[in-house]
DNA sequence: CATTTGTGCTTGCAAAATGCAAGTGCAAAT
DNA sequence: ATTTGCACTTGCATTTTGCAAGCACAAATG
């Protein structure tokens, strides 16, 4: 499991190091509403990351350890692409961020009713999702 | 309180445009820790941004409102940076990335010790901090 | 079997962001 | 009156980003 350059001691900015981008975490958002995702998956995002920047963040996050990368045992031709224990442990990163966004930008119905379901219990809901996703690694 | 072109309605992509990059929650960090800053308080942390960049990360971090800047009151020279209520909102972000940090990287025993306090009770920690942050806007 | 389509990238290049070092303008101290 | 401190700004080389096109291999199609 490669690691990448540290700027200092600090664990927000060794984090930070890794996922600190405007991608990165758009890429796991992904993995974590879908389990898994093809490469063309995450192409087809609202945001449209290009694909030289797609295929970078993929090769960084999977040498960090968190997220995997099989081929689809369906065919040859694609491959699957999954969190690792590491990524799921994101969640609750995602999860803060998600409610900071909603408590400071105008956001669609389907984010809001998602954000019910969280603040009804946060720990239950990181708890659960983090299992069902554990489940599929 | 400018804006800043979203790429997408989702909030997590929302919130990234403004603060997803390597410094921006650093700089964030460095308020939590010390309440205010002097744009060289900034200068001195361990990572060692670049003046430029400094500056340009205070800019946009100040027109979406995410920290404050007033005159030093004890002389016209400095300036004094401090987090807003929108900044200090996000204190849970801070922590959660400090715990995946944590996890995942060798951090030092004063890094391990502030965290063993927010374990204890994370809920009345981010409180307590908010709380006295918000004393100080 | 030959050809087309789908999938996961890679490549080339222009534009933007970053990083480093030096400079500037004003305030305050000497 | 001069020097020092502070908050930036500027110039420039390097790196990263973004866009479009290309490429290799698998699978589907005729």
């Amino acid at each position: 499991m490669g690691s990448i350059k540290k700027r200092s001691g600090c664990p927000v900015s060794s984090s930070l190091d890794i996922w600190g981008d405007k991608w990165s975490l758009l890429i796991i958002r992904d993995l974590m509403y879908a389990k898994q995702c093809t490469y063309g998956d995450f192409l087809k995002s609202e945001e449209k990351i290009a694909t030289n920047i797609l295929a970078s963040r993929l090769e960084t996050l999977e040498q960090t350890g968190v997220i995997s990368k099989i081929v689809h045992p369906e065919s040859k031709a694609k491959v699957l692409y999954k969190l690792t224990a590491k990524g799921i442990d994101l969640l609750p990163v995602l999860i803060e961020i998600y409610l900071w966004g909603e408590k400071n930008f105008a956001i669609s119905d389907q984010h809001k009713k998602f954000l019910k379901e969280v603040k009804k219990d946060k720990e239950s809901f990181i708890k659960n999702i983090s299992a069902s996703l554990k489940k599929h690694i």
